[in-house]
Parts: C-alpha cells; structure tokens; sequence
DNA sequence: TAGATTGTTAATCGATTAACAATC
DNA sequence: TAGATTGTTAATCGATTAACAATC
C-alpha cells in the first residue's frame, strides 16, 4: 500500500510511532485518536495523522486508530517481520555494547557473524554468534552475503574495514566510527556519538 | 558574535562541520573555499556559506575560510573549550562503552562521578572515576551539582533515575535509553539506537 | 441522528538553493 | 587590475500546521 513517496522526516519518526503504540497496547489501551496520541507525543495531531496517510486510510472517521492494527502496519512498513542478515565488525567495547543491548529480532534482523582481530575473541562466542578473525572476512562474506554490517571498529580501523566490505558486496552499513562512510550505491545510518554529545554541549551554553 | 537565532538544523551541522575541519587542519591544509568543502562534505556550498554566516563572517572574500580559524570559532560556538561536568549513571555494557569510547574532554565536558547498583563494581574505578552506588546520587548531586547527566540503565530503571535527578536538580540528560525523557525545564539528547536500526531496515525494505 | 474524528486540501512556515553584488 | 570567493538577498522547495468536508 505504500504508494506516493515517503520523507526520510517521516521515517525517521515511524519507529517513534511504533515505540509508544507498543507501549498503549501493553497497557491494553485499544483504541487511541490523533489528538490523544499528539498529547502523548508531543507533536500535533495533524501531523499525525499527516504521517499516518502516506501508507492509507489507518483510521476510522469517529473512532480513531486501532493500536494493535496500526502497531502492526507501522512494523510491516518498517520490514520488521522479516529478518535481514548482519554481520558485526569490532567487538570491542562499543561491539560489546551493541550485542547485548539489541534484540536484532525484534528490529528486522539477524545476526549472523561477528568479527576482530582480537586472538583472544575469535572462537569464542558472543550473545551465541561465533567471533571470527577479520582476516576471515572475505572468505565467510563471500559464501553467505550479509545485507548490513555494523562497524564498531576503532577510527584508525575503520575506513580500510568498510572498503573492504564494501568491496566483497556489502552495500548497507550501521556505522558507529566518526568516520563519514558515503557510497553510490550504499546505504549508511550512522551513529555519530561524538556530534550528539556536541550537540548536547552547544546548547547547554544557550542559557 | 551569536546575533539572530541559530536553527536546531544549523546545530547539528556544526559537529560534522568540526570533525572536516580538524581533518583538513591534520593535513596541514591551510584555506578551504565553501565550493572545496562542498565537495568533500556532500552539501552545497551555498548551504555551508548560509550556516557559516549565522556566527559572523569567517571568510574572506577571493580568498575561502582560514581552516584553523574557522575550526576554533566553531569549537567556541560549541562551547568545547570550557568543560561542564558530567555524571554517567548505569555502568553497564553500554556504559562501559561510552566510558572508554568518549573522549570527554574534547567534546566540552568533564566526567565527575559513575553510578551503578552493582556492588561488584561499587568501589572500582573506571577511565579514573570511582563508581558510586546509586543510593548515594541525591547525597552526592546535592554536594556538587553535575551540569549533565549520561544515562545508560536499563529500560526498566530509567524513569525512576532520570526523576530523581531531575528532582535534586539535574537539568540535562544524554539519553540512551529507549525511553523518551521530557521535562519543561530540561535539555535532552537522546540516541535512540534501536529507532536507528529501525530506520536503516526501512531503508533497506526499499530498493 | 449528533458527535467525534479522520483524510485531505490549502495556508504557513522554515530550510535549502540560486544568484549576484560586494570585496578581498 | 582581474579573478576568486564570500556575504546576503531573493526564489524555491519541502515540511508542518490549520481548516474543514467526508464519514463512521
């Protein structure tokens, strides 16, 4: 049903969407309306409602929006009852963080390989997925092409490890170094820690 | 130099902005014209001469923008060169992760103390900071008011957390939790890392 | 039916881009 | 001086908000 065009803008907000329809439909709250849910939110009904038609008619004029029913289209639009496959790359800290604060089942993917240059980390076994050495790399990636790689590799790291990848076929990432990842034909949302706390610093200084 | 406002937009440019400047600046390379930048950046140079020109002319005609010029007075307008302290509460995996992945220093700040409600980890020191048990924060708030405040607990302890500093006083939150804090008299940054997962999967969905 | 609330169009607002005069 | 490039104004584009007719 997704028919015109939808703005990054309201991508960006539909896992938002999803987060506060799971928790209404934990506490068992059936229905809720744009109103209702912009007070929740803090947005304004109209966009609300504004989002909720780039996909089709949700809603019931009189009624509002069934929660479990718009729960489940937001997740259907999202691709999240189908799993894609992801490899992790630096299970250092940050790696170390990601695996066992990410349920990727829940989010659309699966996990299916973790890699370092740690001796100590390979062969052992992270949130049940094998560690392998990052000289395995194009060997393992080659027989079984993962859709997405997170990049939790140190800066200095980073740029010859995405070349790589994306080299041997990997044409989406999650990156997490500092480093601006930008190909034609990929796709990258980056986590840049860094820039946030900047942010966060700036407008502390506006008061 | 701070005349008319600054858009949220503009802000979040200033970070990225930063990281091409020191790197020019660690290539020795001493003028950069917005067209040059441009390029490298993946914007235009009419949008990079726009947020440049919120702050004062930094330019010079015929000749582009002084690189180390340029990148002190955003590291001043981002306020980095004078720290603001900082508490981390939940030294967990994620907590970890920040801990040794963040350099407070260069981003504007100065961490002050680390909470947990492990006793294991009551006690030790983490990066130089002693980690104190979380039934000692309001003592401990009330004694030396943090500027900040990083959270990174569990889903489930994060409301009652964030209250309680909020009550003693605490006015400014990075958020890592997949909660959204909102209070009027509070700044907020949140990474919310699942939402951003999210979206790389919708983005994936599409091609 | 009357009341509620959506879906959708139109108006507003803000951000990005284009253009060019100012000036180094 | 001539060429380059900024600072700044105007035009365009897109996103948000307001309004209201459609309809449950």
């Amino acid at each position: 049903m997704e028919k015109q065009h939808v703005s990054a803008a309201v991508v960006r907000r539909l896992p938002r969407y999803l987060r506060y329809l799971n928790d209404l439909s934990r506490r068992e709250i059936v229905r809720i309306s744009s109103e209702e849910l912009s007070r929740r939110m803090a947005l304004t009904a109209s966009q609300i409602r504004q989002d909720f038609n780039c996909f089709g008619g949700y809603g019931q004029q009189g009624y509002g929006y069934n929660v479990d029913h718009l729960r489940q289209e937001i997740a259907a639009i999202l691709g999240l009852p189908n799993q894609k496959k992801t490899i992790l790359v630096g299970a250092g800290n940050l790696g170390h963080a990601i695996l066992n604060h990410i349920d990727f089942s829940r989010h659309g993917f699966k996990l299916t390989d973790i890699y370092d240059n740690n001796p100590a980390l390979v062969g052992t076994s992270l949130v049940g997925v094998t560690v392998h050495h990052i000289d395995d790399l194009e060997q393992r990636v080659a027989a079984d092409l993962p859709d997405m790689a997170i990049i939790t590799v140190p800066r200095a790291a980073a740029t010859d490890v995405v070349d790589r990848l994306h080299t041997c076929g990997v044409k989406a990432f999650w990156n997490f170094s500092s480093l601006d990842i930008r190909y034609d034909d990929s796709l990258v949302e980056s986590v840049h820690l860094g820039d946030s706390l900047m942010t966060l610093r700036y407008h502390l200084e506006q008061r």
